[in-house]
DNA sequence: TCATGATTTTTGTGATAACAAAATTATGAA
DNA sequence: TTCATAATTTTGTTATCACAAAAATCATGA
């Protein structure tokens, strides 16, 4: 289990080869992440089996697990949703993030080397270019890979994933106006900040620019949300 | 899911009501936390189920969550174990508990009423009380409660259990060598400072006492393991 | 004694069916 | 309409079985 970390994302409906739980586990999480459902939308055993041409099985042990993780909510006994907008959750996973991801980056800046630092170059321009040419879902995907390869250097397993089961929870609940969200030249300035204080080795400097990118998402997102909520 | 909060332990063999598959969950993690297994003994679906009298279905169900957990790994394809000593994993852990948890003092803080400090000097009367009549079992379970009082304050419910995966995690792993670690008045200086910082509502007081507390549990933790890794 | 290959046993996975409980829809009265 | 209740459908849970793959055991030869 775990193997979370590395998965580069297969575009279209992959051949279930493994274990099955674990495709329907990865392919509910992609459509997640892509915002598939609505927020409210139900997902019954029996309906997701179907619609993956699995058993009722694998099918029930993926929901679970993304129960587990918070990217699903059961809201009655046999009831699971993809999770409304929350603000007090949102403002949970920002705080366990800060310090998850703070510490993540703190002890992996020393372990940087000259790839890393070209990499994250890289990530950045294709994160920038994405944006001038409004494709959203490319840049946050690319932003998510900055964000990783960062976190990565420190060797951490279980930290790793279970800040990824984060990104996935807020990803879950607030896909839906990533637009909105994305509008705003996301992250760039933190981002290059980030880099920089990487080269100097400055671990508490990556940190503070880290948070910051983590913070300023945050606002945004609650602005996006509030004013959704308003709306409706 | 996520029942993990509050529940108060059962002694002995509990009849399974409810789900089977928390039944199981919660049976095996009991189990851990005593200490029943030796590190390295294998935990077949099979046995399991025959050990619970229940299928196998809901003995898969739970394995693979403490799996997930990381209170048990897979060392194979068709084998899970109860994990060895890992001085690298119960560093990992320790950084995690450390950022978590003083997110959580941190934030608990300002909630704290004279219950909760009436509550906590109870509890610290306990375990001086424990240690000394060398019930070291009493005093692990107490000083837990002593941290979950302080962590329960933030109201963060994902918070909450994902601290507790890891207490389960470090307590999987090293349960069996508690005694010799809880020999030296553990905590004691710390718990004290801690209710201290609380009454004075000084945030990074409680938290830098409870941090402390951390990690002079690891020092100990960690000196017990690295002894027993020499003498086998 | 130890390594290596064959054989047997064990084990995880996934499909299916039965059951009880929950969720939904229909019904009826105020 | 609105609310409570009854009927009906949907749904999660669990046990069981078959199968393939892994693990353990045994046999063989150096």
């Amino acid at each position: 289990m775990n193997d979370n970390t590395t998965e580069e994302e297969s575009s279209a409906s992959e051949l279930p080869s493994g274990r099955l739980s674990d495709f329907a586990y990865s392919s509910i999480k992609e459509q997640l992440t892509r915002g598939v459902y609505k927020p409210g939308h139900k997902l019954p055993i029996r309906s997701v089996a179907e619609m993956l041409k699995v058993g009722a099985t694998p099918a029930r042990e993926a929901i679970n697990r993304l129960v587990f993780e918070g990217a699903l909510v059961m809201v009655g006994p046999k009831t699971v949703i993809v999770p409304h907008l929350d603000l007090a959750a949102l403002y949970e996973a920002t705080q366990m993030r800060l310090a998850l991801e703070g510490l993540a980056t703190e002890r992996g800046t020393l372990c940087a080397t000259n790839d890393v630092v070209d990499k994250l170059l890289a990530l950045q321009e294709k994160i920038t270019l994405s944006l001038d040419e409004k494709r959203y879902s490319d840049a946050l995907h690319d932003n998510k890979e900055f964000h990783f390869t960062i976190y990565r250097l420190c060797e951490m397993p279980h930290l790793l994933s279970t800040i990824e089961a984060l990104w996935l929870r807020v990803g879950a609940a607030f896909h839906d106006l990533y637009p909105e969200f994305a509008e705003a030249k996301y992250g760039v300035h933190n981002h290059l900040a980030a880099i920089e204080a990487l080269v100097d080795k400055d671990p508490s400097a990556v940190r503070a620019a880290m948070e910051n990118d983590i913070r300023d998402g945050y606002r945004r997102l609650k602005k996006a949300a509030q004013e959704r909520l308003k709306r409706e």
